[in-house]
RNA sequence: CGGGGCGUAGCGCAGCCUGGUUAAGCGCACCUGCCUUGGGAGCAGGGGGUCGGAGGUUCAAAUCCUCUCGCCCCGACCA
């Protein structure tokens, strides 16, 4: 067991970040560099957002599938764009079986090229359509620098593909994705972000279009959160995937693919935590209330049937209740449930087991509360309830008191300096301007915003025209 | 791929410079017992190491030399 204090998130956030994570039992490290195991602690929340995002795609009709990890090299390199993009960060099998492998097999890092190369033999006819399909799994891509849950090199995810007979369709499944994400983030993860249109240098490597969310970080860095691609006609005509459209012509499907990755917990952490540890968001964490019973040899069996009859009541009103029987100490116990960030916390002693009560703890709220075991179910309810809705209002403050709108270079380059956060400022979407505005200040566009205004600007780089105001951010 | 750091018990480290009586140590964790539990308890006893690997120097290597493997951090790169 752990028994020093975390380093302070106010210190020092990645320090503090790799401390609780190790230590709250959400992850660690796999002996293999750039990887990660998903702890139990860690993997019910990835468990409780597939649940619910689960839900959320069986409303659009769209179905779980399973393609297989390994990708014929000729497979991925079908599409120029896309091979092109990934090539860098590539897994490639060269050798099975102790043979070395007549064709090199890719380990998917996206499954774009392995389903459309199917679904190109599975459906001709326009009926066929839409074709909607979603699958969970776990993707590779190389990276170099290992941080928990943000970048390794090894994540899990879902990845939703779709093809339809008409773009807009396509357009529109694509917008759908996002607002989905939006909520799930907004009403689960408890965070605010930026739903925006990414830069043609910021794309998907093979779409025309990529839909993003973005997120602030306490230390001014911006962490894509989710996106969603428009990916036109160009995976349909590189695996010649085809159908018999309702006048006789043979089309291609208008396609889309969209993901959000075990990355997002990342955020979830770095977003809401405090010096004591994890604050999970009550409709994530996967205890919702821990009872943490205090023991006194004369009274042991009164207050541990007392504290099993509490826990009984709250799990049948479908609170997640873990009850801690350990031979610990409480003041550990108190401390451990704190950085793990359980929501509520009950203590029940001699004390109240006499007087039918509990004694209430919540984890963002100082002080504890005497409640009368009748009032508690609806009390804790309430508790989590409003708990989630703070967190998301302390989220969106955050993210607006960390926005900085610039008019020129300078302030661009004076806020890189000192606060960094988002900056929203003109820009004429140039690629070149991009470029050097990412070598000089590390910024680089995160979005154009999907509400964002036509006006009549000058871009922050080059003074030349612009249209509207983008989102500028360091990257994680 | 560049720069830096580190491999000694589960984790964190000391010992290395100046080789040997410190013939492998400490803190935490772990196990047993007693005791204890209202904010990170205490006492006593105990288990656990081919000192990352290979080779070399030497009467003698965790310690010196050579090679090697691995990991971490910073940068570059990165959906």
């Amino acid at each position: 067991m752990v028994t020093d204090k975390v380093t302070p998130k106010s210190k020092d956030v990645s320090g503090w970040y790799n401390d609780i994570v190790l230590r709250s039992g959400l992850a660690d490290y796999g002996p293999a560099k750039g990887t990660m195991v998903f702890r139990p602690y860690g993997f019910a929340i990835w468990e409780k957002v597939q649940e619910v995002f689960n839900g959320v795609l069986k409303t659009k009709g769209v179905e779980n599938a399973y393609f297989p990890m390994f990708i014929p090299y000729s497979l991925l390199e079908t599409e120029k764009e896309h091979v092109e993009g990934f090539s860098p960060e590539l897994a490639i099998v060269t050798i099975g079986g102790g043979e070395e492998l007549k064709e090199k097999l890719v380990v998917r890092p996206t499954s774009e090229t392995i389903m459309y190369s199917m679904w190109s033999k599975w459906y001709q006819s326009w009926r066929d359509f839409p074709i909607l399909m979603n699958q969970w799994a776990n993707v590779v891509r190389w990276e170099k620098r290992t941080y928990l849950f943000l970048r390794t090199s090894e994540f899990l995810w879902q990845e939703g593909h779709t093809a339809h007979v008409e773009h807009e369709e396509a357009k529109e499944m694509t917008l759908w994705a996002l607002e989905q994400y939006r909520k799930l983030y907004a009403e689960h993860y408890a965070m605010y972000g930026i739903v925006g249109k990414k830069s043609k240098k910021e794309r998907f490597a093979g779409a025309d279009e990529t839909y993003t969310i973005e997120f602030l970080m306490p230390d001014g860095k911006a962490l894509q959160g989710a996106t969603s691609h428009d990916l036109g006609q160009n995976f349909a005509k590189a695996f010649n995937f085809t159908f018999q459209s309702r006048d006789k012509d043979s089309a291609y499907p208008w396609q889309t693919s969209w993901g959000l990755s075990t990355r997002s917990l990342g955020g979830m952490i770095l977003a809401h935590g405090d010096d004591t540890g994890l604050i999970l968001p009550p409709k994530l964490a996967p205890v919702q209330v821990v009872i943490v019973p205090i023991i006194f040899d004369e009274s042991e069996s009164e207050v541990i049937s007392y504290a099993k009859k509490i826990e009984e009541e709250l799990v049948a009103a479908g609170l997640r209740v873990k009850l801690d029987t350990r031979d610990y100490s409480s003041g550990f116990k108190h401390n451990e449930w704190e950085m793990k960030g359980v929501p509520v916390r009950i203590e029940i002693g001699p004390k109240e087991a006499e007087q039918n009560k509990v004694l209430l703890k919540f984890r963002i709220k100082e002080g504890k509360e005497l409640v009368d075991s009748n009032e508690l179910t609806k009390q804790i309810e309430n508790h989590l309830k409003t708990d989630q809705e703070q967190l998301f209002e302390k989220s969106k403050k955050f993210v607006e008191g960390n926005t900085s709108v610039v008019e020129d270079y300078e302030q661009f380059k004076e806020v890189m300096t000192n606060k960094r956060g988002f900056i929203r400022a003109f820009w004429c979407e140039d690629e070149e301007c991009e470029s050097k505005i990412k070598a000089e200040t590390k910024a680089t566009t995160r979005c154009l915003p999907l509400d964002a205004k036509k006006e009549e600007g000058k871009c922050v780089y080059c003074g030349k025209k612009a249209d509207y105001r983008w989102y500028f951010a360091q990257a994680y």
